[in-house]
DNA sequence: TAGTAATCGAGACGGTACGTCTTGTCTTGGA
DNA sequence: TCCAAGACAAGACGTACCGTCTCGATTACTA
């Protein structure tokens, strides 16, 4: 990520490399995930392949590279000090990033592709996006309890039922984010 | 399913038929999902590959088809009549089905591709395999409660936390299916 | 080609027969020589391709029974006591044949073949039908001539110009067969 | 055929050239033209399949490149004065061309496919290898001759007779190209 | 201000899967 | 025994993409 480079040499072209990111985002709007191929984002960017298999081994890579600040971003809520409202904002703001979100699909599509693929998976588990972005809300919401759960589990708890629901193909709007959090802070502050 | 087939003509070959789904099972395992071919599976079938293609239309369709009943049955408990127990063995068998079993690979593979490819999760949804051996468990767990929760949801707070855990690449190790079944049956019978 | 079958069982359907040969005639009018095929035919016939297969070989042959009978009435021409006018007159009718006749294009896809396939060589080899039917003009040219030449010499300098200038794509507008006749006529004749 | 290529990209590799054109010739003798295919060309020449179809469109245009040159120098006689003696060289090596050269078999099976192919056809159309080959022969003797033939049908009148000879599966031994040689000249000078 | 070196776009290379097609054979039920 | 129908194993078709390899042309830093 850091663009100092050695010695001598032409040094990278960032307009190549914002050519190649925004290709794989319009293209993988465009055509899909399957169809989503190192050639065609060479093409479309007016880029040469060996430019693209430079500075990323496949289309995970690049995908990763090209939603991975989104995704942070739409995860991210503003807090308040009610915790229901808080925890309900962010459901919502994570089933909206699953279900209808640009970077969104790009994660569904890495994580799918993690299930069969190694490398993937290792390139997925560098930066716990949904975890970390979960762990603004749990940490608070575990502190205030008397809960013996770990910030794992927690997490689990919180955004598990609506993840399975999603990755499952069921529909988004059978989902309640206010009974979810309230159901998530039972959990933590019942037994 | 029925084997009938139209007036006249060769009937379908079910030596074909199991070949093909063999050499499918095979190949997930030896070679993974991605590399995973219908040619691959044609000729380790000893099969012509227009047949393959005569009676699935991607490797998807081979793979469901092959691991359907098997996944089926690893994730059916015997029932007792204590439910924190059925509801741990339940669950046992579910985090083992996806994280140890062969059809559980099949599964998680299948599930992958259904996240950017429409007709897999066509396909997936026609049978809800997860949601169908867990409404075993969550029904009764349903009746002898004070929940007004869909069988949809409750199954979603009790599969959820464990699907998330595993799909998003964390250790199997930590998921402690007891804490799980309590804290499910807690969620149903408070409030 | 005889009609009688032996001992019992169905006897060969007359009906099946015609629809194939009428079927492949068809077809090499509409898509050609090399997009001819025995499935396309049996298809066309609305006959098994069993029942295709248990008569003919290949289309050669199925090709070769279908147009010889027309073949050898084209290039069949009334005698006069003219000799000159009726080598004219057989000469227009081999060119004519060549050139615009349906059985002619077989002929030549079929002669096309047996340069590299020598099983429709030996095909076309059962019943020379250039030279049979030059023969009749052949022979009694020979008989008041002082030539020496074999039949078959005579008949390779009779039709062998106007051959050699239409299977090699040249145009058959500048075949004068009346010179042509005259100059046979004379190779016989002189020396 | 000049080699130069354009501005940018690797330039076309005249080894992968050289092998496609060898293996045709190769495959051609093994197999024969039936058999003859592009994947085959193209594995035993060791290389892709789509590099063979980036500079050929089809068997016929391998062929014909791999064979042209030596079919033009196998048609080449050295002239001396003696017109009926080069006229029977020529014929000579025009029997041997079309019955044992390697290059001929080439030849004959493009000529039989452009009986039914018309791409085949105008491929042959661009050199007439025949026709130039026996112009050298046919025009000293239009020249010395009183004949008003064209060179077209005076070249039909020399090798039209072997070549329908031969195209039509008759036996070559039966030639006589001397014979041959001296009616033709007789054609060309009397009347 | 020249030289060096890594970059760039372009596109050919050897490989290989795609999904379709035809081949010739086999297996039904019916005539 | 033949027929129509249609499934079977085999393998070529022409296309697409893979990841690598030249090309000539550009940029920087270094000497």
């Amino acid at each position: 990520m850091v663009e100092e480079h050695g010695r001598s040499g032409r040094p990278r072209s960032e307009r190549a490399r914002r050519a190649v990111l925004n290709a794989a985002d319009d293209l993988l709007v465009e055509v899909g995930y399957a169809a989503l191929t190192m050639k065609g984002i060479a093409e479309r960017a007016g880029v040469g392949r060996q430019t693209v298999y430079r500075w990323w081994s496949n289309k995970a890579e690049i995908l990763y590279e090209a939603s991975a600040i989104d995704a942070e971003q739409e995860l991210s809520v503003p807090l308040s000090d009610d915790l229901p409202d808080d925890l309900t904002a962010y459901l919502d703001a994570f089933v909206g990033f699953l279900t209808d979100s640009h970077a969104g699909a790009a994660y569904r599509a890495l994580l799918g592709e993690a299930q069969h693929d190694a490398a993937v998976a290792t390139l997925l588990s560098t930066k716990d996006i949904l975890g970390e972005s979960a762990a603004k809300l749990v940490e608070p919401a575990l502190r205030t309890s008397n809960s013996a759960l770990s910030a794992e589990q927690a997490t689990a708890h919180l955004i598990g039922p609506p993840f399975f629901h999603i990755l499952t193909g069921r529909s988004p709007a059978s989902i309640d984010t206010r009974r979810l959090a309230t159901e998530f802070l039972r959990v933590l502050n019942t037994g």
